[in-house]
DNA sequence: AAAGAAATCAACCGCGATAAC
DNA sequence: AGTTATCGCGGTTGATTTCTT
């Protein structure tokens, strides 16, 4: 079957996102939702392939983003459940909350390869040490580190994690338990839930069982209900880029 | 201090799956 | 049933950053 390019390559721009092009996507994606992605940069103003819209929005811009630090917990994760499902990054990204697809598969080929090959201990270690340093660089690049710090607030927030049900989210999307974690602050989010008691690192990522597209995107975006539970939509991340 | 090598990771590309018509 | 449009995934690339000599 004959297929059409993603898009008009003529006058789309490539590249690293700006943060003007953040902007304009969050905005758009905040107020009317993600209802079809190839036609979405046309009318949020952005000279971008859908695709790339897309790609940015899953990957960085959405809520409940996670990046750097990889736990212990998770990196053994990866490595187990690569072993078991292969190169299948959504799967495995599905059982790391925060966690995109495209994360874990470059944290896969940059590190995690290596460990699970030799098994280095030492070496490990000076790695590891010397990529929390780079990242932690990384972090404080000034037009980005609000986000970081706000999605890790959200992870340590958000009501799509795993400790509540699909259930339970619909009644706590009012963002009443928001703030219940704000004197926990010092465990990370792998200890909370190892914490949990149930099998969290056995359970999909809540967040998988949305239903996707404007169905997930929707009730996101709805003014007053999740905002508050997500602030890297909300407040921090609109003044962030002047949307208040 | 500078240059080259290596590592990292954001983003692109192409393809398969699937929904819509 | 066939065709088209769109989405999502995995592989790959290339710019940037960091390390080593």
């Amino acid at each position: 079957m004959a297929r059409t390019p993603c898009c008009d390559k003529s006058g789309l721009k490539k590249g690293t996102w700006t943060p003007e092009e953040d902007k304009k996507l969050i905005a758009y994606v905040t107020k009317h939702g993600c209802w079809n992605w190839r036609q979405l940069p046309k009318y949020a103003g952005l000279s971008r392939c859908g695709k790339s819209c897309r790609l940015r929005w899953m990957n960085y811009l959405r809520p409940n983003i996670k990046r750097g630090n990889y736990s212990k917990q998770e990196e053994d994760l990866i490595v187990n459940l690569h072993a078991s499902l292969g190169n299948r990054w959504s799967a495995i990204a599905a059982q790391l909350p925060g966690r995109t697809d495209n994360e874990v598969k470059n944290h896969w080929h940059t590190y995690l390869k290596k460990r699970s090959g030799q098994n280095s201990i030492s070496r490990d270690a000076k790695l590891s040490s010397k990529k929390d340093v780079i990242i932690q660089k990384k972090l404080l690049k000034p037009e980005l580190s609000h986000l970081h710090n706000a999605t890790h607030q959200i992870l340590e927030s958000s009501p799509f994690l795993p400790q509540t049900s699909s259930s339970e989210l619909s009644s706590s999307a009012s963002g009443k338990d928001c703030t219940t974690r704000a004197t926990e602050d010092d465990v990370s989010p792998v200890e909370m839930f190892a914490d949990i008691g149930g099998n969290f690192w056995t359970e999909v990522f809540l967040a998988d069982n949305y239903p996707t597209n404007e169905h997930f995107l929707a009730p996101l975006i709805e003014p007053g209900v999740l905002y508050p539970s997500s602030p890297i939509i909300g407040e921090e991340l609109f003044s962030l880029y002047g949307l208040q």
